[in-house]
DNA sequence: GATAGTTTCATACAACTGTTTGAAATGCAA
DNA sequence: TTGCATTTCAAACAGTTGTATGAAACTATC
């Protein structure tokens, strides 16, 4: 296995490249130019293109993961063994907002690669992240263990909501800068990881008390 | 112009196919082979693949869109003006999550287009969805209108978060489902409607009552 | 220093892509 | 029917893609 200098050349190329210019328009061609080795360099160290992007990928977001879990442990411990419900989303969704928001979003490919993953989705990623519900489970679980009286589906749906309004400030930060015309401050990423605790929180604490009714429907609609 | 047969034979074979497998693996040779007309009829109808992808995109979020206007219009003048702010949010996320979502997303082509074009994220798609910010500040105006008082980056924040709750349920309903056993009924679209508009308000009531503080700062974080 | 195993390299391959071309077919007005 | 414009068609084009090949270079072991 020698120096694995190519090896690892080829994957921050890569990264590096993705991350700029997307999966569509980055080929192995380019890829291989930009780390200065040859071109079946690619196939002989990874077997194939998605082969290289998936463990572009894995590497990432198994850091994100293993961050998350790491959180979650933490606030667990703390509460002995009930983490408080606030410090269940702060460890779900602070991690990839860090990692993807704010001042380092500029400067980290990783970063900006795994933004590129969030917005593009590519056969090989869409794998790995089908593999990623087992990993969500284990918040559901805290979840659970937190708020004990609350009706299981309102538990997913608090948990739906949090990835939802995390990874759409990801995917569409640049819009939401130029809708909001710089209002939305985006490199804030304490305030904004903040923000959606608390919505989630919210909208955990405002869906019925107890057993699956479900929320507003006692609110009138006027269409058909 | 003739019977403009040919042309609209292309239109529905490429949003089947597209809805089906994806912009990735669709080309103009199965585009063409489905709809039995010849390759040459793509580029001579339509300029190129870009732009027969925009016109299938643009027609239907033409659709959407106006479908939205109309109900905040109607909500507008049902309250002399301003508009409550859970029905600007239902007129918002209502016809996009009535037209993905529940029985009709099965069978509706038009609609499993729509899902295919919030997932994959394609050049000409991702230019038509850019000039959408025009559209969106239509419903920012009336979320002003609505609440004279709230500060406008909670406002944004508020109209981000809706779409983003809209978008993820629609973009990942499948791992929903399976992530929550099937306890998340993807099926009763109006439920859902009502959860998402529900959050949406709470968001807004429960952020600062009046100017720019940051919601959940006055929440004690442990990490660094 | 010969040997065996690993790694690099230039090159070719085979397939597929969107697009163009120029001629045939068609439709329609005079 | 003649003439003209629109539309269809088969075929080819020019370019790109990921992958495979077999020889060369390198590395470490004996």
């Amino acid at each position: 296995m020698a120096s694995d200098h190519t090896r690892s050349a080829i994957l921050s190329a890569a990264e590096r490249l993705y991350a700029d210019r997307g999966f569509g328009d980055v080929t192995l061609r380019d890829i291989v130019a930009s780390a200065s080795v040859n071109l079946a360099a690619v196939n002989y160290h990874f077997g194939s293109k998605d082969e290289l992007i998936a463990e572009l990928f894995v590497t990432r977001s198994l850091a994100t993961n293993r961050e998350r879990l790491n959180e979650l442990k933490a606030a667990e411990e703390a509460g002995g063994g009930r983490a408080a419900i606030d410090a269940i989303f702060r460890a779900l969704v602070g991690p990839t907002l860090r990692g993807c928001l704010g001042p380092t979003s500029g400067g980290s490919t990783a970063a900006r690669f795994m933004i590129r993953a969030s917005i593009e989705s590519v056969p090989p990623i869409r794998r790995i992240k089908n593999r990623e519900v087992d990993h969500l489970r284990k918040f559901a679980a805290a979840m659970r263990r937190s708020l004990p009286g609350r009706a299981e589906a309102d538990l997913y749906w608090g948990l739906h909501f949090a990835l939802a309004m995390a990874h759409h400030t990801i995917r569409e930060r640049e819009r939401l800068t130029k809708l909001s015309e710089g209002l939305c401050d985006l490199d804030d990423v304490q305030g904004i990881v903040e923000r959606v605790v608390a919505v989630s929180v919210m909208a955990l604490a405002g869906s019925g008390t107890r057993s699956g009714e479900k929320p507003g429907a006692q609110r009138a609609r006027q269409g058909s």
